[in-house]
DNA sequence: GAAAACATGTAAAGAGTTACATGATTTC
DNA sequence: GAAATCATGTAACTCTTTACATGTTTTC
C-alpha cells in the first residue's frame, strides 16, 4: 500500500484539494502513515491519470486554483481490490530508540536532550494532531467516525501515550546508570593523563 | 541515520560478519529499524571502501569465505560524529491501520483476518525475537547490554504488547459495529431485491 | 524428503524525502 | 515585521525492497 491508495480512501470520504489532504495526513493519520506535499501531489495526478479520480479546477483570485478531486466508479472498485489484497504490516523506524540503543557511545547529555526532545514531539502529537481528530467540524477532521477510524485514532493515543510514559518513567534510571558506566572511564582519563 | 550507521554501530561491539549482523537486525532491531541483506551488504561494502571498517576474509569448505568485519579508529569517529548529528525521529508505517481506518470498505471477515494475522505477527515477535536479546550467550545476542540497550529492548517489549492488548480487547466491539452498520446495507439491499 | 541455517552478493524497480519555486493574505 | 495559512507543483537524490543467483549441511 501506498500514498496513493491511502488518497484514493480518503478521496472516498469526499472530494477534496490535496492541500486538505495533506491536513488530513497530519491529523490523525501522521502517527501510522506519514506523508508530505512532495508524496501527495504526485499521487493525485496518478490518480487522475488513471481515471480512478476525476478534477474539477476552482478558480480563485490571488491564488492558484483549487484542484478538487473526486473518485471515479472504478477508483472505488480499485481502491476495495487494493484493500482487499493488501497484508497487514506494522514497521516502525525508529533513529530515536537507535541513538538510545548507542547511548553509551554518547556523552549523556546528549542522550538526555534526545530523550527530552522526543517527549516534546509525543506531547505535541498527542495535543495537538490526535486531539483534534475527532471533533466533528474541526478543520481538517472526518464528519463522522466509522468504528474503524475511531479504532485507528484510539489505537494512535493508546501507543502514543505509552511511548511517552515509558520514557518519562525511565529516563532518571537510564541517565544514572550511564553516568556511573561513564565515570570509571573519566576517572581511568584523569588518572592517565597524569 | 542509515542502515550504514547501524551497521557500523553494531560493529563497534564486535567484529561481524553480514550473516551475523542480519541476525542482529532480527532479533531486537527489528522492531524499530528493519533491514535485510539487500540493504545490509551492500551497506558494509560502502563502510569498506570509505575506509570505516576493514575487512578480513576467512576461507571456509563448502561455503563461500566468511568476511570479517572491524571497525577503524576513522570509522568510530565518523559513528559517533553520525550519531552526535542525528535528530531523534521515530516513524510508524502501518498498512495494519491504514486497513483497519478503512474497514467499512471491507468485508467483516477480511477485517477479523487482518486484525488475527496482526495480532499472531506480534506475539511471534514478542516470543522469537524479543525474547532472545537479553539471553547473553543465545544466538546473535549481545555479550552484555548497556543501559541503552534494555531500554531499547523493553522499550519494544512495551509497545508490542500494548499493540496486542489493544487489539485483543477492542476486537470484538469493532467487528460487532461493522456488522451493525453493514447490516442496515444488506437489508436495504434485500428490499431493493423484491 | 523438506525446510532451515549457513554464506555471499547484484540489479532493477519502486517509493519517499528534501529542497526548490512562487506569491497573496491573515494573524500574532 | 514575522510567521502561518492557503495553494500548487517539480526534480534530484537517497534509500529500501524484491527478485535473482548459487550451493552445502544439518535438522526435523
Amino acid at each position: 500500500m501506498d500514498v496513493k491508495t491511502l488518497c484514493l480512501g480518503l478521496l472516498a470520504e469526499r472530494p477534496m484539494t490535496g492541500y486538505e489532504i495533506k491536513k488530513r495526513f497530519e491529523t490523525g493519520f501522521r502517527h501510522f502513515f506519514p506523508a508530505g506535499f512532495g508524496s501527495i501531489y504526485p499521487a493525485l495526478a496518478e490518480l487522475a491519470q488513471a481515471g480512478l479520480v476525476t478534477v474539477e479546477s476552482v478558480e480563485q483570485d490571488k491564488r492558484p486554483d483549487k484542484k478538487v478531486h473526486r473518485v471515479t466508479e472504478t477508483g472505488h472498485r480499485v481502491l476495495v481490490d487494493e484493500l482487499v489484497a493488501t497484508d497487514p504490516r506494522h514497521k516502525v523506524r525508529s533513529e530515536f530508540v537507535a541513538l538510545v540503543y548507542f547511548a553509551h557511545l554518547l556523552p549523556p547529555e546528549r542522550v538526555a536532550a534526545v530523550l527530552d526532545a522526543m517527549m516534546r514531539d509525543w506531547k505535541r502529537v498527542l495535543l495537538d494532531d490526535l486531539a483534534q481528530a475527532d471533533r466533528p467540524g474541526a478543520d481538517g477532521a472526518c464528519p463522522e467516525l466509522t468504528p474503524g477510524m475511531r479504532f485507528a485514532l484510539e489505537f494512535g493515543r493508546t501507543m502514543v501515550s505509552t511511548a511517552l510514559d515509558y520514557v518519562k518513567q525511565q529516563k532518571p534510571q537510564l541517565l544514572r546508570e550511564l553516568e556511573e558506566s561513564s565515570r570509571p572511564a573519566a576517572a581511568r582519563n584523569a588518572r592517565a593523563a597524569e
